[in-house]
DNA sequence: CCTGGAGTTGTCCTA
DNA sequence: TTAGGACAACTCCAG
C-alpha cells in the first residue's frame, strides 16, 4: 500500500511556499498527487468571471511547472471526480486547504462527510486567512460588526501571532498519473483576445507574487500611508489577485510587512498596510458569519431604498463613458487591466449607488466579471460598505465628489492621461470638468464634447441630492 | 444590565 | 484662503 498517493486538492492556494496542506503532504512521505478542479457546477451564482479566468489559466500553468508538471486538471463536480480519482488511485488519504465561500463551504462538508463513510481520511488546513473565522468573536461569542474592534481586539491583542510561513519542502515524491486533461482544455483563456493590455500588467504566479510583495516593501511602503489614495502613484501593493488565487499566504505578508517596517523605521506606513489585510480578514468573517452578504443588504431597511433601473446609464459606467474622467478613467484602468487603484474604486463605487442611484449589486456583477483580484469576500463587504447598507458602513450622507476627488488624488492628472487619451491635452485646470473648458480651448485641444468625450450624464448636485432624499426615505420608512 | 464612547477612506457651507 | 462645524442617529462594543 506505500505506492498509493496522497491526494492534494489545490484551490484557493496555488502555491508551494507556506501552503499547509501541501507541506503536510510532502511531510508523510507519501508520493504526492496534485490535482485541481475547475467546479463550476457547484458554484451557482458564483462561477468565476471572464477576467478571474483568465488569471486562473496562467496561475494554474504557473502552478504546474513549479509542481514539476505533475498537476492533474479536472472539470465538473467536485465530489464525483474526487471519487473516481480515489477509485483509480486507490487513494485512502485526501489533504485541502480551506474556503470560506458558502458554497465552497457546502461542498467541501458533504464531500468530508461522504468520504468519511468509505474510510478516507480527509484533512483540511488553515492556508488562506491569518485566523480562522469561527475563532475570531467577542466576549459573548458572537461576531463582529465594527472593523476598529475586530482588528484591535480580535487580530491584534489576540495572545496569538499569526504563524510563521513554512518554507517550500525541498524533495517531494510524486505520483505519476498521465493528464487527460490540459489546463487548455478548460477553456479559461477568451476566445477573443481581449487580453493582450492584461498581459503585459501582471506577472502571474507564486514567484510573481513574491516579487510583487518584495517590490512593494522595497519602494512603495515608504509613505504608503498617504501615497496610497494617489492612483498615480506607486504605493499600494496591487497584491490582491496573488492573495485571493493563494499565490502567496498573508502569513507570509503579515511576516515580512513586519520585518521590513522594523528595519526600515516605517512602523506607520506598516501598520496601515497591515490594517488593510485586517479588513481582508474582516471581509472574510463577515461572509462566513452572514452568508448572505453577497445578495442581502446587511441592514435591512436597505430592502425599501428606491433603486433607479437606468439600463443607459448603467452602460455608461461600464464603459467609462459618464463624462466624469476620474470615474471614467478608473472603469477603463479596469477593463484594460482587470485592476482598479482602491481609491478609485470608492469614487466609481459611490457614483454608480449614490449619484446614478443604481442597485450595488450591478457593480459587484461587474467587479466580479471584470476584476482578476474578484473575491467574494471582499467585493460583497466592499460594496455593501460604500452603498452604505453595510456592517460598519460609510455614513449615508458620505457621497464623493467625483471632481473634488480628481483634483485631491490626481492632482497633476497622470491618472486620467493615462487612461482617457482623448482629453490628455486638456490644461490640469478642466481635466477634472471638461465641461468648463472655453471653447477656444477646447479647439486647440482638438476636443469636441459630446463627441470626442462625452458630456456628464448627470448633475452631481441634483443626483445628490436625489440621493440624500432616498436615504430619508428608507429612514422613515423603517 | 447599564453606560458612555466611538465608528476607514467626505462634502459643503460659513465665518 | 482656510478651518471648523453640520450632516443623524444608531449600533456596536467594552468596561
Amino acid at each position: 500500500m506505500t505506492n498509493t498517493p496522497i491526494i492534494v486538492w489545490f484551490r484557493q492556494d496555488l502555491r508551494l511556499r507556506d501552503n499547509p496542506a501541501f507541506i503536510a503532504a510532502a511531510e508523510t512521505g507519501q508520493p504526492v498527487l496534485p490535482i485541481y478542479i475547475l467546479d463550476d457546477e457547484n458554484a451557482g451564482d458564483w462561477k468565476m468571471g471572464a477576467a478571474s479566468q483568465w488569471w486562473l489559466h496562467h496561475s494554474l500553468t504557473s502552478l504546474n511547472k513549479n509542481l514539476d508538471g505533475n498537476l492533474r486538471v479536472y472539470h465538473g463536480d467536485a465530489s464525483t471526480i474526487i471519487s473516481d480519482i480515489i477509485t483509480e488511485t486507490k487513494a485512502t488519504t485526501l489533504y485541502w486547504n480551506r474556503c470560506y465561500e458558502p458554497w465552497r463551504i457546502a461542498r467541501d462538508k458533504g464531500i468530508k462527510s461522504s468520504l468519511k463513510d468509505k474510510h478516507i481520511h480527509v484533512q483540511s488546513f488553515n492556508g488562506s486567512l491569518l485566523f480562522e473565522p469561527h475563532a475570531v468573536l467577542k466576549e459573548d461569542g458572537t461576531p463582529y460588526k465594527v472593523f476598529t474592534p475586530f482588528y484591535r481586539k480580535g487580530c491584534l491583542e489576540r495572545n496569538v501571532e499569526p504563524p510563521k510561513p513554512q518554507d517550500t519542502p525541498d524533495a517531494i515524491e510524486y505520483y505519476y498519473a498521465t493528464n487527460k486533461t490540459q489546463i487548455s482544455d478548460l477553456k479559461l483563456l477568451p476566445t477573443i483576445p481581449w487580453d493582450t493590455t492584461m498581459r503585459e500588467e501582471w506577472t502571474i504566479g507564486e514567484d510573481g507574487a513574491q516579487k510583487r510583495l518584495s517590490e512593494f516593501l522595497n519602494n512603495g511602503l515608504n509613505n504608503y500611508k498617504e501615497g496610497r489614495n494617489h492612483p498615480a502613484q506607486d504605493n499600494v501593493s496591487r497584491l490582491s489577485p496573488y492573495l485571493h488565487f493563494g499565490e502567496i499566504s498573508p502569513r507570509d505578508i503579515w511576516h515580512e510587512t513586519k520585518a521590513t517596517m522594523v528595519a526600515q523605521g516605517l512602523e506607520k506606513d506598516g501598520d496601515h498596510f497591515l490594517s488593510e489585510i485586517g479588513w481582508r480578514e474582516f471581509s472574510n468573517n463577515l461572509l462566513y458569519h452572514f452568508p448572505d452578504l453577497p445578495r442581502e443588504n446587511l441592514q435591512k431597511k436597505f430592502d425599501y431604498f428606491p433603486w433607479c433601473d437606468d439600463q443607459e446609464a448603467l452602460k455608461a459606467w461600464q464603459t467609462g463613458q459618464t463624462g466624469y474622467p476620474i470615474v471614467d478613467a478608473g472603469m477603463r484602468e479596469l477593463w484594460q487591466t482587470g485592476y482598479m487603484h482602491n481609491r478609485v474604486r470608492m469614487i466609481v463605487g459611490s457614483f454608480l449607488v449614490k449619484n446614478l442611484l443604481l442597485h450595488w449589486h450591478h457593480g459587484e456583477s461587474w467587479f466580479w466579471d471584470t476584476l482578476v483580484d474578484a473575491d467574494l469576500a471582499n467585493n460583497s463587504a466592499s460594496w455593501q460598505w460604500i452603498a452604505g447598507c453595510g456592517a460598519d458602513a460609510a455614513p449615508y450622507f458620505r457621497v464623493f465628489n467625483p471632481i473634488t476627488q480628481g483634483q485631491k488624488f490626481d492632482k497633476d492628472g497622470t491618472y486620467i492621461r493615462k487612461y482617457i487619451p482623448e482629453i490628455a491635452a486638456l490644461p490640469e485646470k478642466y481635466l477634472n470638468c471638461p465641461w468648463e473648458t472655453p471653447q477656444d480651448i477646447l479647439n486647440h485641444c482638438g476636443i469636441t464634447l459630446g463627441k470626442t468625450y462625452p458630456n456628464p450624464i448627470v448633475d452631481l448636485k441634483v443626483s445628490r441630492e436625489q440621493a440624500l432624499n432616498a436615504f430619508q426615505s428608507i429612514k422613515e420608512n423603517s
